[in-house]
DNA sequence: ATTAACTTGACAATAAGTGTCAAATGTAAT
DNA sequence: ATTACATTTGACACTTATTGTCAAGTTAAT
């Protein structure tokens, strides 16, 4: 089970890119690119972007990770996880049926 | 498909509680609670923990209510919810199966 | 018109997230 | 073992989000 911050540092090695010349590309110090490759920070979502972009990979597919990430982090201590995400899988069907008027 | 707001609504009122008084067990302003009630602020797991014991709500069941609202919330408007959800199942899976070492 | 319950909005306090920097550590080549 | 370079670490600062208080406003029932 890959993180995301696992799948960057693997495709940043792969193109023997270093850490500076990624940081610099997101506009970030490279202390901060080290930490979430190895999943002490968490990126944003304008990260993720820039890092799909340099990194050529899939921008869909790096954001469905990040965002899993972060939701298998923030309920995986409950015992009650897995009907966690039934009953949130019904409430977005139900959310994109019935958008709220802006 | 009930808010968490609304099935603490519904209860308070069949149980004839005021505002002020369940507000009063959880230890904060009423405002906050009436804002919780009508989703415009949510609650802390601290809230809901409160709410199932002074309202008779099964604990776990409000929980659940809660955590997938929030999550919910925080991935509607993207168009991959769904691969996000699945993808965070099976993360969940294997963090349960292989837990940190604290 | 009074009263009681609830709602609203401005604001304050606190917590969480995001970032910088410099020093420390690791790693490989000379 | 010294140098050179990449990465990691931790202390700190800045910003944004969350959580709360309070007082004034609204609603609904006498």
């Amino acid at each position: 089970m890959e993180t995301v911050g696992q799948i960057i540092r693997a495709k940043r090695e792969a193109q023997g890119l270093l850490l500076r010349q990624v940081a610099a590309h997101l506009d970030i110090d490279q202390a901060i690119l080290s930490k979430i490759e190895r999943s002490e920070r968490k990126p944003t979502k304008e990260n993720i972007l820039k890092l799909s972009e340099i990194l050529k990979l899939d921008k869909d597919e790096l954001m469905v990770q990040f965002m899993s990430d972060k939701i298998a982090y923030e309920i995986a201590d409950e015992d009650c996880a897995n009907r966690v995400l039934k009953v949130a899988e019904k409430k977005v069907k139900y959310l994109k049926a019935h958008p709220i008027k802006s």
